[in-house]
DNA sequence: AAGTGGTCTAGACCACTTC
DNA sequence: AAGTGGTCTAGACCACTTC
């Protein structure tokens, strides 16, 4: 395991030991260091680290400041990192859910082109268009709709759609999935969706626009994800 | 100015322009260094940055690669970074758009329990309560609910209220506002919030829960901001 | 003046991809 | 085997806070 990592590890447990209630404060760097036996520059990477996790602050020239609550981190419970990546199947079966998919179309067709343009096709280039409901023990979560290029994601068979695209794009075809940009915001449900979703046309949706993209920068996917009611996004912004 | 930073500052115009298209890669590490003349840390904390733009993605062993469509990045245009955090004032006021609130409350109260608890708080100890409506260019954008304890934020007045509360934690009192979690869901509007906003009782809100923090940790403000449609909030995730 | 974290260097060594 | 990015070191110098 790479150093920083172990020093991520050790502060983290500290941090959730309480260890450093009395001040508030980590150890300084120099401290650090010594006690890691590793060099500035490791110790500085670890805290960038836990500053993107939400459990430090720091101020130059005064020292790094565990915040205030990170201890138990709401984060850690029923969320929805927006840091991670990681696709329904792996956050769902994580918590030992049991996760399924209805799918209701899956077919291949010409993108609109608001969709082939963000994916950076051709006009008169295919894509596969998937349609989804993914359940989390028996409960609807989402309704998925979904554009991916063939000639990025070759083969693409129901029984990948029916369990996991991302096992498939990253175990057989072995492709990495990098990062996503994600787009969030409200909106209600269509007469279809209710009937799928099992809500009422009334009841408010969070809308989850999605494009994925491989290690080389290749985007993949175009995703909507429309949730019914108590699903939540988490993220931690800093200036 | 950071070395780092008008190294990124130069990538990012060359991205803009359209330099790599041929390739699709920037230049390896090492030819960066000698273009920039600085050193191979410098270029890596530049492309970290990158990254965290949504701009590049970086493959080990085989290159650093523009992502396609990070050209004309949507992101830019009139939505939310989830990355920033800035408050309503420096967001619209950005674009040239005339910022204005309408402030129903203004008051001290002992914050409900889970408040208490989030803002490091004793039961009995008191903090003020703003709601007020965000309107730019005269168009109501946010109702927002917000508590900050007293102890933190000490001679809280109606002006700066009226004008923006970040402005006077930032440049009256000096403190740094470092860095937020925030927690994004759907939600509907009360009968109350129908009218103060101008929407209709079944209009899908965004609902946006947040917690500030100063640069030594200690949480300065809790608040909830639930925004009409057409509000949008960005994000970009990496594994 | 002393102590804190941040930037930067030159270079070693490693993990991984490509040929 | 050659080329790519990633981790890590020891140490210089700097920006900022605290006393």
């Amino acid at each position: 395991m790479m150093k920083y990592k172990e020093v991520v590890k050790g502060l983290q447990e500290g941090i959730e030991r309480g260890d450093f209630k009395a001040t508030g404060q980590l150890p300084t760097i120099a401290a650090l260091c010594k006690d890691y036996g590793v060099s500035k520059i490791t110790i500085k990477k670890a805290m960038d680290d836990l500053e993107q996790m939400g459990l430090i602050s720091r101020r130059r020239g005064s020292g790094t400041f565990v915040k205030n609550g990170a201890a138990k981190p709401v984060a850690r419970s029923g969320l929805e990192m927006s840091q991670q990546m990681s696709g329904f199947n792996a956050e769902h079966s994580a918590r030992g859910e049991k996760v399924e998919s209805v799918v209701y179309d899956f077919s291949v067709t010409t993108p609109p082109e608001k969709v082939a343009r963000l994916l950076g096709m051709e006009p008169d280039e295919f894509a596969y268009h998937i349609c989804r409901v993914r359940l989390a023990d028996e409960v609807a979560y989402a309704i998925e709709y979904t554009y991916m290029p063939i000639k990025v994601i070759p083969d693409l068979r129901l029984k990948h759609v029916e369990a996991s695209i991302y096992a498939y794009v990253e175990d057989e075809l072995g492709l990495k999935i990098a990062s996503a940009h994600r787009t969030v915001r409200a909106s209600l449900p269509t007469a279809e969706e209710c009937e799928r979703l099992g809500v009422g046309q009334h009841e408010p949706l969070l809308e989850v626009e999605q494009i994925g993209y491989l290690d080389d920068g290749i985007p993949f996917e175009f995703s909507v994800s429309r949730h019914p009611h108590g699903y939540e996004f988490f993220t931690i912004s800093t200036r």
